[in-house]
DNA sequence: CGTTTTTTGTAACTAGAGTTCAAGAAAGGT
DNA sequence: ACCTTTCTTGAACTCTAGTTACAAAAAACG
């Protein structure tokens, strides 16, 4: 039949997202595309058709593979209240550990590109829901277990901590500063 | 002496500002900024120097033009939770009414540029301490009048208050209801 | 009114973006 | 062994970004 594929289309995908998820959409070029990818450009066309259409595939990546931390802890064990805090402490580490400040890649999607790119931001939403219903689900949680007061709306809640996830990094952009994103952190849970 | 320009330079950073704000840095090409600005070639350059320059003066002015109306309605009269509730409510209508989805310059351009760009940084840098300087005092305001319970920390508060705003955002980036982003706002404020 | 100085518009230039294509090469089926 | 298919490489192509050069023109001032 034929010749088969000398590179692994889908580390090729990982290394696209490191790619734009470190510069973002427009800032990133075929030529270093290439390069970081390590292979030809015509076989970067061959199995991506477009600089575009791989950013897609990066981002889609992004959901499955970095968006799961957050989930899984919101999801773990151990009091609701205590996941909500471990989740932010969580992404406020990411940040600070981050010296490149990348950033979160769907957050920069959702600045650069979702009020232009329909696809991608219906992308950015459905990670967005899936963020807010861990937070929800895990707040109802305790809302059940006596953990959290059971007269406020969870959903409005969970809106909130998807809100406040997204403002960190923003902030973690221009100053990423270990004890402030604590305190900030600190301070979203005691809306609680 | 010498010859006067026939544009007023003032003005062409405004609508300069409305290009970058809508687009991008990256996303903005000359040509489209000199249709915007209705000058030549030559003027744009002989005048600005170079689209880095342009887009510089564009954020400044963004700061000086945009960012005010937050920070009069917090420095403004009436109760101090009522500022913060008018602050926020100011931020949401603002998002809600741009149809463009162009959403905050600084933030477009803390998300964009500020991990690669010192300069730009520290601009975005002091846009949101003063934003946040703006939240602490009235915050404090509230305290002194017993509005605002006193054992909170005033700082961390207005950290808060500003990573909300900026989450706020982000979200209306992708997905501006005005249920949501109204109830996520109010819900920022039962942290007071 | 003429000199000076700056502006302006247009063309030009370089570099690189984003994509395509031709020629050959590996894999497998017959 | 050959044919087909899909891969790879690298050059090539088009288009535009971002900037500069230049000649003409026009305003301010003496």
């Amino acid at each position: 039949m034929a010749r088969t594929k000398e590179f692994d289309p889908d580390a090729a995908v990982d290394k696209a997202m490191e790619m734009f998820w470190a510069n973002g959409y427009a800032a990133t070029t075929p030529q270093q595309l290439v390069e970081a990818l390590g292979i030809g450009r015509g076989s970067l066309y061959n199995a991506f058709t477009s600089k575009r259409a791989l950013y897609e595939r990066a981002l889609r990546r992004y959901y499955e593979r970095e968006t799961t931390r957050l989930l899984q802890v919101l999801d773990g064990p151990g009091p609701a209240r205590e996941r909500l805090r471990a989740a932010l402490e969580l992404l406020v580490a990411a940040a600070v550990d981050d010296r490149e400040r990348r950033g979160c890649m769907v957050t920069n999607a959702a600045v650069e590109l979702a009020d232009r790119d329909e696809v991608i931001a219906h992308l950015v939403r459905r990670t967005f829901e899936r963020q807010e219903a861990a937070f929800r689900s895990t707040i109802e949680e305790g809302q059940r277990d006596g953990d959290i007061s059971a007269d406020r709306d969870a959903a409005a809640l969970a809106a909130f901590f998807l809100t406040t996830i997204n403002g960190i990094q923003v902030l973690a952009k221009a100053d990423p500063d270990p004890r402030r994103l604590s305190r900030l952190a600190e301070t979203a849970l005691s809306v609680l």
